[in-house]
RNA sequence: GGCGAAUUAGCUCAGUGGUUAGAGCAGCGGAAUCAUAAUCCGUUGGUCCGGGGUUCAAAUCCCUGAUUCGCCA
């Protein structure tokens, strides 16, 4: 039966580049929609930059250039990287656009006039930078740790002791936008009344529409109590201004959903679609939204109650995939797995490795996948160039050579045997990919072409090619590889669409489509010579990918590490204003010494910090450094770095640090200052 | 701190119907030479994180500990 889809990945945040962690869930959509469309099925798949917010709106001002000419160049760099690795969106758009501001305030209406109103709005008390004229995030704002009384933490938890709190409890808290101490002030809110929307929720979680991780987790949510949403900022804010409310905005999670609608009602317009078959109640076409589970909260809860009490349709499946670690840890700038999706095309590696090796380990679960640099390279020079191409690489040259690039039909139980195989495999292959068990769906497929290597070895080409009586049988064995090899491109063509594509060329066939694929080259069907179809992949490109991501850190512009869609107001860290201006004198207070590391340990029970024991020439100091998540004790051992020396010793629940090393941070990744080579410790440094 | 997830061969991962735990890669031995040194056959390798319990029987269920990761809006 056919079905009818509108498929959407998470909006990526016009505040950073796109990034291997972000190409997770665009692999794993453009894979499930290109199999839904070679199944037959009407399937739209949309997605749109989210531009709105105070970290868009604080980096356009530090760039001088308007948001508009900010996000408007955003958007061409996130949709040249997508179409780098074969993304294929029916449309991309910007939540900046005149669809969604229409959308944002219909849909904001009817909650407002609901009897009763599901929009409250109630005067809150924040901090306010008296400097810069803004009402400050939780993020904005920086102090000491009520608790560890570590310096320069950000208002919501402790990166050091790992504590959280309120913004409220920072010692000496400043605003990390100007620098000033903010003060208290009352504005009005408007908020999103969730906890009515509870008793729909619940049902809604329980109807097929979470994986079952997922819905366990709104479980706990909806134990802990639903509490409203707020959904207004002050200005100045980059975002929509809500209709009956001057100089509040629009929260830029409320309108980033939203931009789902906006982008296909564009789509809609230029291809004469009708959407509200898609939107309105009752709609029995399927809505499938693909996300990070970071960002679960945000389109299990507030997203289908938005939808619900505003006359539209919910969404059919939520399907929330986890981050993406390198070599089996968090991705990291210093050790340059923090990789870009344009560095990664830049250096000529192929996309569709990627995509493969995306494909072999992902499975329909919340949990993480890892992408081992090592394992990257051998399973796809192994199962793609060795086993899958190989197939087609080791009966070409027959066909080629000796029957004029024809191939012919066999009836020999062998062939028959092998192709039937192959074919009985469809079942389950098209159960795994719709599962979106692609790992499960590729293991299958490469049995199969490890069956197809078998066949080529038993039936031994080489040696019917030097007996003349034998070539009606060496026909039908080259002409059974290709056929089986032609079916193994139909089973990876949603993976691998620019090699099916070359393998389409090659075979002299039409595009590849499921039900109509699962048939046999015809009976003197003539094929184009071969070429290579695929390169391996050297190390080396590995390794040298490695190293320029690890020498590119001061582009530095990137969000935080593995989260597609993270929450913006937690982007903004990148675009610290510089402080006030001090004297010649105020700066010599500080002494500055080159130190040697000579022993480096992790601290047990501390979640990010390093024990350090520095020579400085005259002395040794102990100091507890928050470097953990970058650097491994072992390599630090013996390096030279910079510390303060003068800094007042601290007594943390660690023991006594005795001064602080530097280093570089924009919380993405950390960086330890080292003096060139020549330095010795305890020179002072001026 | 609370809650949740994970921990299976050197590596990456399958494996809930409770029998003698599997695959791919890597390793080792052999064969082959059509194919981008690709392929084929054979083979080594695991106290299924530790400990306890339930059971005739546990990687699988229960308890507990360790480690790692995540969430706490």
């Amino acid at each position: 039966m056919s079905r009818t889809l509108l498929v959407t990945s998470a909006l990526p945040y016009a505040n950073g580049s796109i990034h291997l962690g972000h190409l997770v869930e665009y692999l794993q959509t453009d894979i499930w929609v290109r199999f839904q469309k070679m199944q037959g099925h009407t399937c739209h798949y949309v997605c749109a930059d989210d531009t709105h917010g105070t970290p868009v709106m604080l980096r356009a001002e530090s760039e001088g250039v308007a948001p508009d000419d900010l996000i408007g160049r955003m958007r061409d760099e996130h949709l040249r990287d997508f179409q780098g690795f074969h993304v294929e969106f029916d449309h991309y758009h910007s939540t900046h656009s005149p669809e969604n501001r229409a959308f944002c305030e219909e849909i904001y209406i009817r909650l407002r006039d609901r009897r009763p109103s599901l929009i409250e709005r109630r005067p809150i008390e924040q901090f306010f930078d008296p400097v810069k004229h803004m009402f400050l995030p939780d993020r904005f704002i920086k102090g000491e740790c009520p608790k560890c009384h570590a310096q320069d933490q950000y208002g919501d938890a402790c990166e050091v002791c790992g504590s959280a709190y309120a913004p409220t409890d920072l010692i000496h808290p400043y605003s990390a936008v100007s620098g000033a101490t903010p003060v208290r002030r009352e504005s009005e809110h408007y908020f999103f009344r969730l906890a009515d929307c509870a008793e729909f929720l619940r049902g809604w979680t329980r109807s097929g529409t979470l994986q079952a991780e997922a819905a366990n987790k709104l479980e706990e949510w909806f134990r802990s109590g639903l509490s409203d949403w707020d959904i207004s900022r002050d200005a100045p804010y980059f975002g929509f201004e809500i209709p009956d409310a001057p100089g509040k905005y629009f929260y830029v999670w409320l309108d980033a959903p939203i931009g789902y609608m906006a982008s296909f009602k564009n789509l809609c317009e230029r291809k004469g679609i009708n959407f509200d078959a898609y939107w309105q109640k009752g709609s029995n076409t399927e809505l499938v939204h693909f996300i990070g589970k970071d960002i679960l909260y945000f389109h299990a809860l507030f997203w289908p109650a938005m939808l619900e009490f505003s006359g539209y349709r919910t969404p059919t499946q939520i399907f929330a995939h986890g981050f993406l670690t390198v070599n089996g840890e968090k991705m990291s700038k210093s050790r340059g797995t923090f990789i870009t999706a344009e560095s990664y095309l830049e250096q000529g590696l192929d996309p569709e490795w990627l995509r493969y090796y995306y494909a072999a380990k992902l499975n329909g679960s919340m949990e993480d996948i890892d992408l081992n640099l090592e394992d990257f390279v051998a399973r796809v020079n192994s199962d793609l160039v060795g086993k899958y191409i190989n197939i087609a690489s080791r009966a070409a040259g027959f066909i080629s050579k000796r029957f004029d690039t024809k191939v012919t039909l066999s009836a020999n139980p062998n062939d028959v045997a092998l192709l039937n195989h192959i074919h009985a495999t469809t079942g389950e292959i098209s159960a795994a990919y719709e599962n979106r068990e692609y790992g499960r769906a590729i293991r299958e497929i490469m049995r199969a072409a490890d069956l197809a290597n078998q066949y080529v070895d038993a039936n031994k080409p080489w040696d019917l090619a030097k007996d003349a009586s034998q070539a009606p049988r060496l026909h039908e064995v080259c002409s059974t590889s290709l056929n089986a090899f032609r079916l193994l491109t139909l089973y990876l063509k949603p993976v691998l669409p620019k090699l099916a594509k070359d393998v389409e060329q090659f075979l002299n066939i039409a595009p590849l489509s499921w039900q109509a694929g699962l048939t046999l080259l015809p009976e003197n069907h003539s094929i184009n010579p071969y070429r290579h179809l695929m390169t391996r992949i050297d190390p080396k490109q590995v390794q040298t990918l490695v190293k320029a991501n690890r020498q590119t850190l001061r582009a530095a512009q990137q969000p935080a590490p593995h989260s597609p869609v993270r929450h913006p107001e937690a982007q903004v860290r990148a675009h610290q204003p510089l402080a006030a201006p001090i004297g010649l004198e105020e700066f010599a207070k500080v002494d500055l010494r080159v130190a040697k590391i000579v022993n480096a340990e992790h601290v047990e029970s501390a979640d990010k910090l390093l024990r350090l024991t520095l020579d400085i020439g005259t002395e040794t100091r102990t100091v507890f450094a928050g470097i953990k998540s970058a650097y491994d004790p072992e390599s630090l051992k013996g390096r030279l770095t910079v510390m303060v020396a003068n800094l007042a010793p601290r007594k943390m629940k660690f023991g006594l640090s005795e001064g602080m090393v530097l280093a570089a941070g924009d919380g993405g990744g950390l960086y330890l200052l080292s003096p060139d080579s020549g330095a010795q410790p305890g020179m002072r440094i001026k």
